[in-house]
DNA sequence: CGTGAAAGCAAGAAGGA
DNA sequence: TCCTTCTTGCTTTCACG
């Protein structure tokens, strides 16, 4: 990749809203030529979509904990992520090597929120869970 | 939070870019009510930032990985953030009640450079590490 | 990759429920 | 307080060089 796509995805990694015109300054193109650059890294997959990011705390979310997923039966054909793409909340997916198959990062307004996510995540995929809550988040 | 907060909060966080007008259109309100209510939401922290979504793997960052941290000395000042912070590649940092107090989410692009960045860590936060290692991510 | 024109959007002021 | 409308200046978009 170019170093002007480079400093274009760094730019717009930090501030997802910034115009075309201020970054075109930012890397000495024109505003047309920056946006060029912009739709092709969208087509190319490399720019994947633009979001908000959000206090959870302040939308009813302030309980973060990662659950590390293993499946029950070693020998099942391994559909975690399939069984679990429904489930409200799961905010991240990674499948990983090391003790547990899978590690979810998931959001709840309440412990007993999370218990009921819990139970459901266990039995919609036929896992045993171990949960580590977040305390804080100093920076993501 | 209102109704019309929460719909526009839960629009841009899955599209970052939208514009106000599309907004406006969107939760039933003119363009300069929402643009009010967009910055009332930023000024109240309810809305962070915003940003570009990225293929970790088309920019040299391919691996995941996830980094439990613990202090090696349990009576020294937990500044571990502070510490960390300077750290490229260390994604989130994660406080964390469990075996470590911390949880790191960190993206390099080789083996090398995750043994280099874990040897930072260690020294530069005076602690241990136990790392896992992000195979794939079926969602995020 | 740049230019320039047209359309669309943002941002502020003023005023009304 | 919160909304709308209006106005001004930018930004985006697109055709073309």
């Amino acid at each position: 990749m170019e170093s002007a796509d480079r400093r274009i995805v760094e730019l717009l990694r930090q501030d997802g809203r910034m115009s075309y015109t201020d970054l075109g300054r930012a890397v000495g193109l024109s505003t047309s030529a920056v946006h060029q650059r912009v739709r092709r890294l969208e087509e190319r997959g490399v720019i994947t979509g633009y979001s908000a990011s959000v206090d959870v705390a302040l939308i009813g979310t302030p309980l973060t904990a990662f659950v590390s997923v293993t499946p029950l039966d070693h020998r099942a054909p391994d559909d975690v992520p399939e069984r679990l793409r429904g489930v409200d909340g799961i905010d991240a997916c990674y499948s990983v090597a090391g003790d547990s198959n899978y590690l979810l990062r998931v959001r709840v307004a309440t412990p007993q929120a999370l218990e009921e996510m819990l139970a459901t995540i266990r039995t919609q995929a036929e896992v045993s869970t171990r949960t580590t809550i977040v305390l804080s988040t100093p920076w993501e």
